[in-house]
This record gives C-alpha cells, structure tokens and sequence, in this order.
DNA sequence: TTTTTTTGTTTAAACGTTTAAACAAAACTA
DNA sequence: TAGTTTTGTTTAAACGTTTAAACAAAAAAA
C-alpha cells in the first residue's frame, strides 16, 4: 500500500516545520503567518491531495468525531429508518455513525458497546435490550455520554428520548371499542422490557375504563425474536376461542407483519371478520389490502432528538434528559371507519 | 471525563516497563516472561478494567480494522438487510462496519468515501451511484482495497459481487409470456447503472425470443430518487394505452411498494385484471393480498462474499474478482400459475 | 574459571497529529 | 541607541500503543 501524504511531507516539499503546516490546514494562529508561505503550504497540501489522519488526530486530542448507534437489529424496518435519521442528524453535527444489532440479546449489546468504547466513540445511542440494567450502570461508569432511543428503564436516572406508548396503546384500544369491538385480541411480547409493557397497560385500561373486562386468553405474549411460526399460533388460538375476539391489536410492526400475512393466508376479510389495530408504521400499512390503522410512532422526531440531545451532552455535560414523545392515530380501512388522523 | 486507564498505569502498579506489559497483554514473546509478572500483570489489567485504546494501537499498526459500507439508503429493506449480512460476517472477521447512505447522488458517497479514507478504513463495501466511475478510479489511486456491491460498471476492471440481472429478468418475463401475457408493461429507472439497465435488457429479449414486439409506450422510467406521485402516473398511462396492458414488471423492491400501494388504491384485481412480476423480495411479496411472483435475489450470499472477498484482499492483495451470483424465481399468486421455485 | 548462550526485562523510537512554549528577527518606543 | 513589543516560525512534548534493539543477570558450555 502506497503510502499516505502526511503534514510531514508538506512540510519538507515547502521547507517549514510541520507545526507551521499544521496550523495553516487548520486556520489556527490566524493573521500571525505570512500570506506567502500560507498559500504555499495550502497549494502543496493540494497538489499533494494530503487528507488529515484523522486517527492521530483522535489520539492527540482525544475526539474521534464518532457516536455509536445500537439498535437490535438494522434489518428492521424500524432500526434502518431510525438509523438513517440519526446518520443524517449526525452528519449535520460532524459525526460519523458506527451501528451495531444487538438481537435483544445481553452478550451482544455488551460485545457491541465494548467494541465502541475501545474506538473512543464520543457518544452512545442505545436501544437496550431486556436485563440491559446492568450494561447501563457499567455505561455511567465509564463516563461516556449516552442517551436511550425507544426504551427506558423507569428505575434508571439516564437520559432517553422514547415515545408515549401507554396512552397511544389506550387511544388506539378506545378507537377499537368506539368502533364496535368489544372482545379484542392482543399480540405482544414476553419481556420485562417497559415500553413494550406500557402499550399492555393501555391496552388494558382501555378496555377497563369502557367498561369491559380483559380476559386472560385475550392476550398473546410471543417470545421478541420471534418466529412467524409462534406468531400464527396466537391468531389461531384467538381465533378458536369459544367466543373469538373481532378486533385484534398488533403491539408492534414484527408482530402485525408476520400476522398480517397469515391473515392474508386464511382469508379473512379485514375489517368485516377482523378488525386490526397495530402499533408502528410499515410497508403494511398500506400494502394490506385494507389500509390499516395504526399508532404512528416519530421517527424522524426520535432520532433528530436523539442526537441532539446527545451532541448537549458531549459538549457539555448536563442534568438528565427524559423525553416522551407523542405518537399519533392514524386510521385507516382495517377499523372500519373513516380515515382521519387525530393527535394522541 | 474521567481518564482511562492505560498500559501506563497498569506498568506503574506492577512496577515494570510498560512495553512488557504490552507483551504480556497481547501473548507475545511466549515463555519468554515469568509466570509470576505475567500474572500479576493480567490481574492488574483485569482489576483497573483495562480496555486497549483502539485509536492508539491503530495508529501504531496501520490497522483499523474496520470496513467502509456504502449504500444507496440505509432505509431501504434492501440496503439495510444486506447490511445485517455484512454486520455480522464482518464480525466474524473481527472488523467493525461503518455505513453511509448515498442517496445515489455522486457528491454524496464522495464524501462519505472520504470520510471513511481519513478514518484509515481497512477496505470498501461500495454500492455505487450512477456516474461513480471516477470516484472508483479515485479509490483505486489510494490503493484502499474495495469491492462493489449490487452495482457495476461494465468497463472497469474492479472486483464485485452482483446478480445475473439480465438472465434473470429473462427468465422472469418469460414466465409472464408462459403466463399468457402478451403486453407487458415495465417499471424502471431512468440510469445508467448497468444492473438496471440489464433488467431491461433481460426484459426486452424475453419478449423479443417469443415473438412479441415491445413497444416503446409499455416502458416506463422514473428517476432513481423517485416518489410515490411519479409511480402513479406511470402505471396510470399504462392502464390507459389503447391497448392496455395484461401484466406489468417492476424493476425494483422499491417501485414495486411504490406501485402495489397504487394498484390497491385502484381495485384491481391482481393477477385476473392485471399480472405482476417484481424483481427484489420485501414485505409486500408477502403482504400483498396476491402473494408476489418476484426474482429472489441471493442476499445473505452476497453479503458474504463481499466481505469474504474484502477480507482476502486486505490480508494479500489479489487478482480481480468478479461474481455474478444467480437470482431465482420465486412463483405466487400474482402471476396466476401454481407456486414453485426454480433455479434461473 | 572464563566464555558463551539463554532468559527476562527495559530503552527508545515510531505512528501523525496538536499546541504550549521558545526563539529570532523585525518593528516599534523611548 | 538601547529597550520593548510584535511578528513569524520552530522546538519539543504529548496522545497510547508496538516492537526492534539493547542490556543485565542467570545458566550452560568450555
């Protein structure tokens, strides 16, 4: 490999100290060096195309320009868009973004965030896993600054940007029962995980505050990395049960893919046999032949906050940052009634 | 922020010189050391939770030990999937990933590419944009290894890994011609990539070797940053030609979402009204209330083989390595023939 | 015993930057 | 004129590693 153009050789083709090269590239000492050799240090370092390393200028001055992004899996939907944002947010702001997927699992999310300290990364964006607490405490320690996307931890004083899931769950929930349903079906996960567990608990007072009672069998928990196989088990199961639910809500963009396909498989007519409510935008939400409703959860809001918020911190460090932002109901044809948006 | 531990400290704790502690940390020197040093040197690392400054030892080594990955638009099903694959072959080859998006603007992964060359990348995963030939040369003068995903350029002699377009699109039309389609619309980009323009090509003489004269009105090209609006008018021109078209063909996952949002808006009835063939599986093959009949790209294949390639020519540079890897096609309802896979 | 070899450790330079401090020469000031 | 200030540039240390080379002490060979 050919070797690089460095400040030394600038300085030996123009016959000055490398210090002086340095700080012409850099407009430091402004007005004090002499308009000759300035032009000509800035001609060679041209001619030559010299590109600062900027690994020795991390090591010097102990800023490598770089944040860290774990989500649990950039093949979702979900992580792309969320990445793609926080790469243009971050761009805006100087930085460059390393990702890594966690697949919900704790070792990953340890591995990933031990790989991104070693770099020197400036700052850490993080959607944790479940059993995450620990990895976060270790986090604080190390006195990287890091803010949360998507998930929290109620417990935990750090900083994070996430969404209102309890009251989107119990406006969408309510949209169902004002809609008709009375005996609606729920698809989520089996995880201590909080947001996941806050649209449960809409779900649940929504239901509760309309007067009916949940039942048990109504609710499906699915293991988070889950399969499509488990996912058509639950439809079946609420499907078969003696009294079988009319409406059916997805709590997240996994679940209602994989669900909606099976749905498509029975033949089902979507909203007449089946209602369907499903927290997260996707592609289905408009592919499905019957548009569906759903809770809008921005994106685009979520990652420009996150760094923001994150850029404060690692300029100057501050009090904790904890941030709920709305999601909205968007409905569409699979609710069975007209198609407005209305803010949460 | 608090300072973090080196191997200074841990020299001084122990009492020796810091190059030793270096040796003992990276098993150099075997049975060269005492047992007693080396062990209390392990301990004293293990106990102030050293961690190696990744910057500084790249510095010294020349070695980043991370790859460069550019894509159109991490956002997109299609980049970020592959990213996945590339994320994890990657770490099995111990190196991190950096990503860009281009949004198949030249300027754009200009810069990116530079950015990634300043951070001493150790290789290139590069989607190219249209017009991207001088930039490849750029990246070939900085003897940077690199390999191009997806894309290429027919002229440059360039390593890459991308599919058999054209043979595939061949064998694609001709299932909708084996179909009984005999007008045949197409849905594609207005470009110069040659993994495009080959989608055509492979279109055109599908048609051309049964015996079906392609007319100009049944090819439709949209900009490659395209939107929902430019999809429409395109499928609605198709529908209204004198002679309406019988099946349509789109060239892309992302015209596809685009256009099937479109035709479910219209009523059609997919495949009696109308046959669709798509080339790139994604939520919609599924989705959609007519499962898709589509050309099934070797994703998980070609991300591996980039890296693996990549891999090799980091550790010795080689020869030029340039793979075409086969696409299948996958039947479903939206061409109205029973499901089967085969090989193309 | 002296010489040679082996073993265990340290010294010192280097990677490409940044930047405080030193310095010499030129331009003022008194 | 000598002293002071300003201007333009260089020196040198530092960031945290790696690694060739040097070195001293112990062990083996003569």
């Amino acid at each position: 490999m050919k070797k690089k153009v460095s400040l030394k050789d600038i300085a030996q083709k123009v016959g000055v100290s490398i210090a002086l090269v340095s700080y012409v590239l850099n407009n430091k000492k402004q007005g004090r060096i002499s308009e000759e050799i300035s032009k000509k240090i800035r001609d060679t370092a041209q001619k030559l195309n010299y590109r600062p390393n900027q690994i020795a200028k991390s090591l010097k001055t102990n800023k490598t320009n770089t944040i860290g992004l774990v989500v649990a899996d950039i093949a979702n939907p979900f992580s792309s868009t969320i990445a793609r944002i926080i790469e243009d947010e971050a761009e805006k702001n100087n930085y460059t973004v390393i990702v890594g997927s966690s697949d919900e699992k704790e070792e990953r999310s340890k591995r990933i965030i031990n790989v991104m300290l070693d770099r020197q990364v400036d700052g850490i964006i993080f959607a944790p896993a479940a059993n995450d607490q620990p990895l976060i405490e270790y986090l604080q320690k190390s006195k990287v600054p890091f803010v949360l996307i998507d998930r929290y931890f109620p417990g935990l004083k750090v900083n994070y940007v996430a969404v209102n899931n309890t009251e989107a769950s119990f406006t969408g929930v309510e949209h169902l029962v004002m809609a008709g349903c009375r005996r609606i079906g729920f698809i989520g996960f089996k995880t201590t995980l909080s947001h996941l567990q806050d649209r449960k608990k809409g779900y649940q007072s929504a239901l509760k505050k309309n007067g009916i009672t949940v039942s048990k069998s109504w609710i499906k928990e699915v293991p988070i990395d889950t399969s499509a196989e488990e996912v058509k088990e639950a439809i079946k199961a609420l499907l078969a049960l003696p009294e079988p639910i009319d409406a059916l809500f997805f709590a997240s963009n996994k679940v209602s893919t994989l669900g909606l396909k099976y749905i498509n498989r029975l033949g089902l007519k979507v909203p007449n046999d089946l209602k369907i409510l499903s927290f997260d935008q996707s592609d289905a939400t408009d592919l499905f032949y019957a548009t569906l409703t759903h809770i809008r959860q921005p994106l685009d809001e979520m990652g420009k906050v996150a760094v923001q918020t994150l850029v404060e911190l690692m300029t100057r460090p501050k009090k904790i940052t904890q941030i709920h932002l709305p999601a909205k109901l968007v409905i569409g044809q699979s609710t069975g009634v007209n198609t407005i948006e209305q803010p949460v």
